[in-house]
DNA sequence: GCCGTTTTCGGCCCGACTGTTTTCAGTCG
């Protein structure tokens, strides 16, 4: 085709092309009379989700003359058509005779608790509401009860809907899910609140240890659900109930929080763990695969002509569909049911599997906790060794180190050491990668660290091409270990460097040196799209906790679920190697740091 | 619009809850 070169060159990523397929849906939902094809509807929606779940950019991926858009599930000719018609020019003329018929803002309407695409088409036929605002001001005005399908309550939904909106912008942070996950479980579990009460699980993403989570997902097993129901409706004196039926339950926290709960017989346990950690995705496929093989997956079970055959645990359940077990946290339907099916599923690294923390800051910089402190921390946890990693001299605002005060703090480090015999203290640092690529200290101070991480902190808006030559000729001075959050994304405040990622882990393999996965919160560095790389170079991770206080030490956990998500197995992650193989791979590094 | 124990048209994942109806459509997960 003679286009194709011309699309080799396009910069849009898969993403975009799925958000532009889901705008499609979504406006094709708004615009359609109800004799329209709602199959329709549901084809973008699953090319969208389709394009999301590749793990090759499709910008790239055409240029390979061997390869066929239809060969995509859920991509015909006519959205294989789109797509060339997207990477060429950005748009297709289906989505813009649709973006003429419906204002940018009435999509928005969407965002709204109840209201979808039917309501938010009444909204703007009859009442003519294009935005936000306007549906505040008629929905305070009391002229919505006009319309057909909306009544007072419906009114006073949408009111406390978009209150709603304005409190809370987005998801939460891992960190904060995970507390409130022990408040409410807590609260539902003392002092026998509940008679009966079973399992308690917290599902959906939660579980799968997505990077945000939106809202908490209750599964319990309870012969009786009222009392359960009853128990939640006390967890939080604020709150408001959304919703309530004979099994689930819905509540809107003071803080503007969600929780959803579902009580299940014991017996379906595993479908409604299933069904309730999803991803939804994962969950289609998995209905279909029960539907090839003549049966029906709900949440109550997997049924042949409507008898019970499975259900009380997960494995049972993928086990009947000829899949084995598939660790949450890979239940994106991005390949891991193909894997499920043919036991190819990764050995998934865990927590226990790892000896050490590489990324450690005191308060000899930034920290919050003394050299002392951050030891003891680390015994608590049962590590192996650690390494010290202070800021470099370049990060003013952390009060970061020049030679002398490094030389002086590694002093103290091999002091401590002295004192202590069950855990090693590598002596560390974290190098600030200047704008040129050029490290922040000079070289003859390498030669004395045990570990170096480079990390950029300054200077994030430089070009594609410069931040991705800065921190590939700071790999190349053989004297990194590892790059310290790559990408240098902060969830929700900051988004990732322009940065080619494909050529960092290139020469990442190249000059071994490894990769971080930074379990702070706000980091979460690298992301989802970036380990989805792990699979095409050999590059090797050290997942950190990047902690700056004692207690964060415990943000490990956080960067192993990362890791597992990008389906990493221990070894391919330095940090979850035995003390003496990672000596080995540090002298290595030692003696080209003499050598430099 | 896609897909096929397909070869051209009929089916496409499943269920709870709610409000406004008066038997169900819309929304949500």
């Amino acid at each position: 085709m003679s286009v194709r070169p011309k699309i080799g060159e396009s910069v849009i990523d898969n993403e975009t092309i799925a958000k532009l397929f889901d705008e499609t849906a979504d406006l094709l939902e708004i615009t359609s009379s109800d004799r329209a094809n709602p199959f329709r509807v549901r084809a973008y929606r699953n090319g969208a989700r389709s394009v999301r779940s590749l793990s090759q950019q499709l910008a790239s991926s055409i240029r390979d003359a061997n390869f066929n858009l239809t060969d995509i599930p859920g991509i015909g000719k006519d959205l294989a058509g789109k797509i060339l018609a997207i990477l060429e020019t950005g748009h297709f003329s289906l989505l813009d005779d649709l973006r003429r018929q419906v204002p940018a803002s009435t999509r928005d309407l969407l965002n709204v608790p109840n209201i979808g695409p039917k309501r938010a088409r009444v909204l703007q036929h009859d009442l003519h509401i294009h935005s936000l605002d306007a549906l505040y001001a008629a929905a305070s005005e009391h002229k919505l009860s006009a319309c057909k399908g909306f009544g007072p309550t419906s009114e006073q939904k949408i009111l406390a809907g978009l209150a709603h909106i304005q409190l809370t912008s987005g998801r939460m942070l891992v960190s904060e899910a995970k507390a409130l996950a022990a408040a409410v479980t807590k609260h539902m579990k003392s002092k026998a609140a509940v008679p009966g009460l079973g399992d308690l699980v917290i599902a959906g993403s939660y579980r799968r240890c997505k990077e945000t989570i939106g809202d908490l997902d209750l599964v319990v097993t309870c012969s009786n659900a009222k009392p359960v129901m009853d128990r939640l409706a006390t967890f939080d004196s604020g709150s408001m109930i959304l919703g309530r039926g004979e099994t689930k339950m819905a509540i809107r926290l003071k803080s503007g929080r969600q929780i959803d709960l579902r009580v299940v017989p014991e017996r379906s346990l595993g479908a409604a763990l299933i069904y309730f950690t999803g991803s939804k995705a994962h969950n289609i496929v998995l209905r279909k695969i029960a539907a090839d093989r003549g049966l029906k997956l709900n949440e109550y079970g997997l049924y042949k002509n409507d008898e019970w055959i499975a259900g009380s645990t997960e494995h049972q359940v993928y086990r009947a569909l000829g899949l084995a077990w598939i660790p949450p946290e890979l239940r994106e339907a991005t390949g891991e049911i193909e894997l499920a099916a043919t036991n190819r599923l990764p050995h998934l690294i865990e927590s226990c599997d790892i000896f050490g923390d590489l990324h450690l800051h005191t308060n000899v910089t930034d920290g919050r906790g003394s050299l002392a402190e951050m030891v003891v921390a680390a015994q608590r946890r049962h590590y192996k060794f650690i390494a010290i990693t202070d800021h470099s001299r370049r990060v003013t605002m952390a009060n970061g180190l020049d030679e002398t005060r490094l030389r002086r703090h590694w002093h103290a480090i091999d002091q401590m050491q002295q004192k202590v015999s069950d855990i090693v203290l590598l002596k560390g640092i974290e190098i600030d990668i200047l704008e040129g690529g050029k490290l922040d200290l000079s070289k003859g101070v390498f030669a004395e660290a045990d570990w170096v991480v480079g990390a950029i902190h300054y200077g994030q808006r430089q070009s594609r091409m410069q931040m991705t030559k800065r921190i590939v000729n700071a790999m190349r001075t053989g004297l990194l270990n590892a790059i310290a959050h790559p990408t240098g994304r902060l969830i929700g405040q900051r988004p990732p460097y322009e940065l080619d990622l494909e050529e960092v882990f290139r020469v990442a393999s190249d000059c071994h040196c490894a990769l971080e996965i930074n379990g702070q919160p706000t980091r979460l560095d690298l992301g989802e799209a970036a380990l989805n790389l792990a699979a095409k170079y050999p590059v090797r991770f050290v997942v950190n906790s990047d902690a700056h206080a004692p207690e964060e030490l415990a943000f490990m956990d956080f960067a192993v679920a990362q890791a597992r998500r990008g389906g990493l197995e221990k070894h391919r992650v330095l940090n979850a190697c035995a003390l003496t193989e990672l000596r080995s791979i540090l002298k290595y590094t030692s003696s080209r740091a003499q050598s430099a």
